[in-house]
DNA sequence: ATGAAAGCGCTAACAA
DNA sequence: TTGTTAGCGCTTTCAT
């Protein structure tokens, strides 16, 4: 039923060879009778069978797209830059979710692996040696992680993590927090990491929460931990967890920013839109999958297999920062009481 | 360098045929050959070519997924709910978006048609007839949208409406607005239709305004629009375009609910985090992702090819509709001025 | 229960 | 410039 490229053959009195050539390799065949097998092919709704071309070219033009969970918004704007990249270049993506399950990652690039030219890591979970194995059986790039060997598109979080922590010191905020997000995430540790030594460098103590899932949820649950922890200003490893924070927060009737400060990161859409507006790191999401793609279909002698990219990222200050309390909100009952204005 | 079906064949002494009998009609071959085969398979680290495969049966195993936008929130849950249930039944998904743009959309299918087994349409701009068209090319299971013939999964959006209609008016609206979505949605049709029928069988007046596209900054954009038009009472085509309307009448100092009632469509994670909490009428996107691949993946001869699944909708009582106030809003300038209590 | 052989739709040498 | 031929990795008759 199909139209194969044989029926064009038949149909344009060629041989096959030359209707294949006609669409792979078009300067090798006549003008004319290009023109004619284009004109029938088209009268025949002839389409190429790209898996059938795959086997003998080894090239699929399909890539594969892993993210740790499709409904965080953090994704879906990158998601939708490397399709819209990527089929700029001809190539269709495979889409898949792991549901922050680093076991689920693994099975997912094997399984793709033999119809994709290339898969894009986003925020894997697993460990740098299962990347480095996985990347034996099919190219990878991988984001917002660094490992020995593997392409990568990073987005300078340690340098937002530094800039919110110094924004929140100026501030005069003396204990902060950081409100960790989940085990297998590079970001998590690199935001961990620049937060402490910030803090650190400025002589502020900083707390580390955590960790938890990376969920407006684990956030509203965590209200209650970051109060007790005497922190008056708290970075959260990402703006869906500052969200479920700030909501916590809300319940118990401690006033943002006037009794603790909330800063979160990846500035995604809804941040802008929730009162108070949220204080957050921007990341550059869109550019990043763009540069994945850009990254994975670069020809193999451009690519230096250690290539990495790193995209800046900007503290946008919004209404969920202020002035530090004069006494911090963990000094007294979380209540609806006023924090009173005693001396110092 | 990729271990075939032939590697497998000569390390565990057997024919080719024998081997891929073992993976694709295990019960054709002996127990212990079976189990020789799989465990020398396993150690050469063999998976099997779905291309090659599909090449001779037919089948790819994969599944397309078209949506008008992957950034706008109503989809990524449907996204991963479909992504997870076709990948629960070992299939992998290609998703595209289109932009909102109705020729991309037909070539989308037409490029993915021979790669997939089957696409998921959702929310398709595309004329009836392009649709049927197309259904000749490939399964399909179109998503918001009722066509001729075609198997489809629909929310019942119009009983919604009816539902927020209803509402608006037995808080005393007397004139209400649709702010309405994109040209070529059926579901835009079915609330306009629906929103209007209410209206008159309730004696209340109602105004459509628009077209508009589906996204939050129209929603800013028509504020004015919409004060102009004299209503009370506002149902727009989907949430986000609800939170937009919300910003532009925040801009212009319009309280909501006390001046203007605003309803939204789908119930996105948003509308509880905004203020005023969005009343809305929740949407199974979910299910919907679900039920589309159930019903693509049906075998030929369980689905009728007129098959077709009404998933029922919700009005969600928030906070962004209230009684009517006692004079219009447009009766007065668009100003911060509050609504006197003039007589009746 | 297993092997032999043909062929899915296409590309890629190699010849002509 | 075009035709011939082989074969990508796999499944599927048909024999054995």
């Amino acid at each position: 039923m199909p139209v194969t490229i044989r029926d064009v053959a038949r149909a344009s009195g060629v041989h096959v060879s030359t209707v294949s050539r006609t669409f792979s390799a078009p300067h090798l065949v006549n003008p004319e009778t290009r023109t004619r097998v284009l004109s029938t092919a088209e009268s025949l709704g002839y389409r190429p069978n790209r898996a059938a071309r795959a086997l003998i070219t080894g090239r699929t033009h399909n890539l594969g797209l892993i993210v740790a969970d499709i409904a965080n918004p953090f994704f879906p704007p990158l998601i939708k830059a490397a399709e819209s990249q990527a089929r700029q270049r001809d190539y269709h993506v495979f889409v898949a979710d792991t549901n922050e399950d680093a076991l689920v990652e693994e099975e997912l690039v094997q399984a793709l692996a033999k119809q994709v030219d290339g898969v894009l890591l986003c925020s894997p979970r697993m460990s740098n040696d299962h990347i480095e194995q996985l990347r034996r059986e099919v190219p990878l790039v991988v984001v917002n992680r660094l490992v020995e060997g593997i392409p990568a598109v990073v987005m300078d979080v340690a340098q937002g993590a530094k800039a919110a922590i110094e924004h929140l010191v100026g501030l005069g905020h003396r204990h902060v927090a950081y409100l960790a997000g989940p085990r297998g995430s590079w970001t998590n540790r690199e935001l961990r990491r620049a937060a402490t030594a910030t803090a650190r460098a400025l002589g502020a103590n900083l707390t580390v929460l955590g960790p938890h899932q990376p969920t407006e949820t684990a956030g509203v649950g965590a209200a209650e931990q970051v109060l007790r922890s005497g922190a008056t200003g708290v970075l959260t490893y990402n703006d869906l967890m500052a969200i479920g924070l700030l909501e916590g927060l809300h319940d118990r009737a401690v006033k943002v920013p006037e009794q603790l400060s909330v800063i979160g990161i990846d500035d995604i859409a809804l941040s802008r839109l929730i009162r108070p507006k949220l204080t957050t790191v921007a990341t550059p999401t869109a550019a990043a999958g763009r540069a994945a793609v850009d990254m994975l279909l670069q020809p193999d002698d451009d690519r230096r297999t250690t290539a990495q990219v790193t995209l800046q990222t900007e503290l946008v200050v919004r209404d969920s920062t202020g002035p530090a309390p004069r006494r911090t909100a963990a000094s007294r009952p979380p209540s609806a009481t006023p924090v009173g204005s005693l001396k110092e």
